[in-house]
DNA sequence: GCCCCAATTGATATATTGTATCCGTCCCTT
DNA sequence: AAGGGACGGATACAATATATCAATTGGGGC
């Protein structure tokens, strides 16, 4: 995952670069999303804010965190699982624009990968040719992890 | 895109095979998918379902029976957009397990295109590596359109 | 032909995810 | 201190999807 304290603080000081605000509110979400081992939807970050504190964080609220946090490149919405994950990246200093992440689809654990060149390139290249100038930096890939695929082996060998 | 007539008597011949019947709000259903030149959302379905004629068409019977749909490979589920299509297979009589499809993140269009067989094969060496058994013959991957970037490109130097 | 059973559909309620809008408050700049 | 923009509160609502149970239909065996 990624280390608590560094996230937060290069969160905060991207914040200030940027002229936005770490408010109370977005230290939660942040926070929630750092410490989450899954991905959450956006009603369960609100949960998860809620539970522990006499703050009542609406839904509301967490989706234009997220807008934000998304445009800030804090953290990444899996548009399959309509779930929400932190950056892996997110203490880095250095620009990073790939990545992958493996979603199951039985039990919607997921993973982030790190895709070779040549088979980032042969997506571009096949989108190039349908008229798509470019592939979202972000790639979404469903499939079934071990555990899944091995208790269906048991349902079905039972 | 699908020719109209084949796909309906493929589809009534797998159903027959497969002891489910055909009946006339699946006709409906796939009619207005294989007519469609865009992906739908379910709800959208069930309008042009209604549009034309004095059948009520409710959402709930709509999402039945794209599951059914689904399950005979008739049709792909878009999960990033929501939206549905026709299988561009769905008359061929031989077996098809891979479909990618591309997905503009501005405007939703949706393209459907040919990985190599290389491009898969090294998506799924990447999974493998991260314990995702396999990964979903179906790929969805979100890009821009060349429609969209042309008119960002006009508001920017505009 | 008739009856039974399973498949299918109807009908209704509700869950989940996400957006729109308007207003109040807080903080920074001048 | 005042003006203004960023931020959050509150509410309503749209869009997507699932759960459940009752009614109907249609095909196969008698």
């Amino acid at each position: 995952m990624v280390d608590y304290k560094s996230a937060m603080s290069a969160a905060e000081q991207k914040c200030v670069q940027g002229g936005i605000r770490f408010t109370k509110r977005r230290k939660q979400v942040l926070s929630v999303l750092i410490e989450a081992d899954v991905a959450l939807s956006a009603y369960e970050i609100a949960e998860r804010c809620n539970a522990d504190s006499e703050s009542n964080m609406p839904a509301m609220s967490v989706y234009r965190i997220l807008d934000l946090f998304q445009e800030q490149n804090f953290i990444h919405k899996l548009e399959i699982a309509n779930k929400y994950v932190c950056c892996s990246h997110i203490s880095c200093s250095h620009e990073h624009n790939r990545s992958q992440f493996l979603i199951c689809g039985s039990c919607r654990h997921v993973e982030e990968i790190n895709l070779s060149e040549d088979a980032v390139k042969a997506l571009q290249t096949a989108a190039s040719a349908a008229g798509f100038s470019a592939i979202s930096p972000q790639l979404e890939i469903k499939g079934r992890c071990a555990q899944c695929e091995q208790s269906e082996d048991q349902a079905v060998t039972s």
